[in-house]
DNA sequence: TCAGATAGGGATAAATTTATCCGTATTGCC
DNA sequence: GGCAATACGGATAAATTTATCCCTATCTGA
């Protein structure tokens, strides 16, 4: 198991929402689990592009952080269900709301997202360069 | 600069944002500038971990991605400000409330955090196994 | 008997992100 | 003159994350 080398940067509530909800998939799997995905080959499923390995390491991290919570019925063939913890539920309001936002701006999002992927190669530079003789030299 | 060898994966809103979102310090950024941190001198003196470059690179992609403008004063020595565009605006509600979260639950998150980080060994193990008997083989 | 479903995880590779180091420029201050 | 501040970005290294490959187990159904 990876661990890692340098020391978390936890200074506000937006730090410390990093590092637990900082993860490819992480976000997904507390949706679909909130969905009533419940078991690991279920949410595979619904997200084909994870691979089985990197979705028990999320998985892992997300119990770790008493997120979701794993409980394994000891039968053959195997059987496992993730649920929500309380705290986890907390924030699916808070998931809903960004999933809501990215639904809004579907078309624009997925806009800029093509348009600066692969090989796009946008020489517009349209950074705004004032010329505004004021500043020919900057005020003190 | 580093090119993509994958494609994105991009069917719900959730995806589409992780997309433009996804960046180890893009959420403080945006925060940071709707606080008025407007030059990357302010951003960076407001977030001393991240470096100069990756701070640009950070900045970059926002731009890229239109959730800030770059604004270049032609003085010496330069000056630059970032500024949220309207839509990169649109989103400030959805970090106040992430932020707000991480704040309630600031005493927990740590807690799993560094429970969870560097070498602490927890071996708890507190998965739970079902041990009802009607589990004792699968229902189909 | 063999394929497929279920679930897990070690070792390792590839991809991606983040960091370090250095060089470019100009102005102002001591 | 030397140093700090302002800002940018190439080359490269290190860290981290994600993916690939492979092996373990058992049961069901064709």
């Amino acid at each position: 198991m990876y661990v890692k080398k340098t020391v978390p940067y936890l200074n506000c509530g937006l730090d410390l929402v990093g590092e637990v909800l900082y993860g490819k998939w992480k976000i997904r799997i507390l949706w679909f689990i909130y969905q009533g995905n419940l078991r690991p080959s279920e949410l595979q499923r619904k997200i084909p592009d994870v691979t089985r390995r990197v979705l028990n390491v999320q998985l892992k991290e997300l119990e770790d952080h008493e997120l979701i919570t794993k409980k394994i019925y000891p039968v053959m063939p195997p059987k496992v269900e993730y649920t929500l913890t309380d705290f986890g539920r907390t924030l699916i309001p808070l998931i809903g709301s960004i999933g809501l936002w990215g639904d809004e701006h579907q078309e624009r999002l997925r806009r800029v997202i093509l348009k600066h992927a692969a090989q796009s190669s946008d020489q517009s530079g349209s950074d705004y360069v004032a010329d505004d003789p004021r500043f020919a030299t900057l005020p003190s």
